[in-house]
DNA sequence: AAAATCAAGGAAAACGTTTTCCTTAAGCCC
DNA sequence: GGGCTTAAGGAAAACGTTTTCCTTGATTTT
């Protein structure tokens, strides 16, 4: 006799309902017409007794497919990847699926090792977090296994599946937002362009700048090569402090861009000027109540990810989901008073 | 001829390197004594070709247990659990094994539906960030799996392994350095005390005080129902904002909760007393420079519980990791001058 | 009333590994 | 040179499922 609850095996049960394997296996999966109403209900009770759940290990190897489901962010340490995270854990839970988390830390030849191990642990489906461009990327293209890219677009071509905002339009808003504010002289700080989530913010800026007026030449644009927003932005506004002439807003395409220029302007003593970023978070609003920020709807992508999945291959092939600029004016802008 | 990278079995590496399907598992999972330096370099140069990896499913199956380990988390949204999850995936990595991430939102139903789930999974140990107690782990407590309980000490009895800071030391190191920063009345709000990090912090604190003379009874403890920290921490600030006279040094048992609290008192408009928090986290430099707190290493934790999970069964069951006391005071808490 | 469908369920194959036995040949010790 | 041990490697079992066949009655269709 095994212990009871654990590991009880699909043979314990055929054997205490007095049937085959094969028909617990039906039961257990709801086959239909193999199983009177009897039989599965003898069977139901004998899974109850004995709390059967059959052994992932098996029912892999039979079905050539595992119900993991791998997440590869590019940095978990980022509360926006984290919040994606953990979103698309409840909705694959939902499912039934079980969310591998792995942290490729932007590095391509990581994110490969992941794919490789996903690929042997027979994974249902990947979910990319901010992709970068990769050989085994490229290789499992097109392959069998379904690939999510989101916030960042497929590297190569825009045809994968995508989970996003409309960042064209998003940059545009937030452009308008700080002319309607009154900033006259505006510049941007952003990441890396190889994201096109980023580089479609910073060009939809400068274009509803342009076409509000805004000469292109004064816009400052600025960055800094590190893979730590917060770095970007502490430096890249450190160089705006060394500018002769002061901007009256800064637009950055990550919060933590921005709370890495914020703290460069705090501790240059002045009033910071008009700061805005993209992400949002609800801990914002009690830790950052100085930043307008663009809300974005992490807590849904979950579902958008989960369905874009269980979509067939004529759904269009993208989730944009709606954002909310989120205008706050709060304590540190004013300090100065 | 299956296509070339993409899963390829143990049957087509034996193939082309014309051995059997036995000296190639030999070979791979490093086997002495059984394939000669020849054969071993055919069969490696094979596996290269071939790009071949163990099928997970296969592995598992035999073997009996699989190369997860699945971490629980109480509640992924705090930044603190997603740094120990992230450092926790790489130390894992680093052996071999993979991360699966739940959140059990510190409802026990659901950290037993994980437990089950993970049991069928075969997983090969189970992390649980913040535990609460369930009859499930209850019943898997001394078996086969081990188990790891991280901040929060097992619930029932200290026996099992564990990964923390000396709550106790570091509780009254947060004590003295609020009296020798001048504070003469201190408040403490905190989380729930099933959890033994708040209540060994919460202990540790009165005796700490009254140890330097000050009487129990001035001390004002608040908490309030919620299982979210800012919650706690804002509607605690509220009462004892409404309360005649005002407390110099509020210590809060999480940095989550010292948000909600500063959020209140800088509403309120008054300078903040002095704050003083446990988790820390590099980003607290850049948004919080007001906020005095615990460092806690959760960068190391992924190790400690890796090293924990190798130790043999006579090792010390604990890894007690050293705290750093932050000491913060930036801007906002001398915004009134 | 023969033919055809259908519900119910069992036997056994298949999935891809690891590992236990075996076998063979070589080396070593006296 | 006979008994050891040991390296090298193959055949086959075992792991726990799912699923393909197959069989047997019962029911429906023609």
């Amino acid at each position: 006799m095994t212990r009871s609850g654990a590991g009880s095996s699909i043979k314990a049960v055929a054997a205490l309902a007095g049937v085959s394997i094969a028909t617990v296996s039906r039961v257990v999966n709801g086959v239909a017409n193999k199983a009177s109403a009897e039989t599965t209900a003898r069977v139901r009770s004998a899974v109850a007794a004995l709390d059967y759940r059959p052994a992932s290990a098996g029912r892999a190897l039979r079905q050539r497919t595992s119900r993991l489901v791998a997440v590869l962010a590019a940095n978990l340490a980022n509360p926006a990847m984290a919040a994606i995270a953990a979103s698309a854990e409840i909705a694959l839970r939902k499912r039934g699926l079980v969310m591998v988390l792995c942290d490729t830390h932007d590095r391509p030849a990581l994110q490969d090792e992941y794919l490789k191990e996903m690929q042997a642990q027979q994974a249902r489906a990947i979910v990319l977090l901010a992709a970068v461009e990769s050989p085994m990327l490229a290789a499992m293209r097109g392959g069998p296994t379904p690939i999510v890219f989101v916030n960042r677009r497929d590297p190569a071509g825009s045809a994968g599946l995508h989970v996003g905002i409309d960042n064209a339009a998003a940059g545009r808003e937030v452009a308008v937002h700080c002319l309607d504010a009154g900033a006259r002289t505006i510049a941007i700080i952003h990441g890396s362009l190889a994201s096109s989530a980023t580089s479609e913010r910073v060009r939809a800026v400068r274009e509803a700048l342009a076409a509000r007026g805004v000469p292109h030449a004064s816009v400052v644009v600025e960055t800094a090569e590190d893979d730590d927003h917060l770095a970007i932005g502490y430096r890249s506004a450190k160089r705006l402090l060394e500018r002769s002439s002061p901007v009256d807003a800064v637009i950055c395409t990550s919060d933590l861009i921005a709370f890495g220029a914020h703290r460069r302007y705090v501790e240059d003593g002045g009033a910071p000027p008009r700061l805005v970023g993209f992400d949002d978070s609800p801990l914002n609003d009690w830790i950052a109540p100085w930043l307008t920020s663009v809300r974005i709807p992490y807590e849904n992508y979950g579902e958008a990810i989960v369905s874009l999945l269980a979509a067939d291959d004529r759904a269009p092939a993208a989730r944009i989901v709606p954002y909310r600029l989120m205008v706050r004016d709060g304590p540190s802008r004013n300090r100065g008073r």
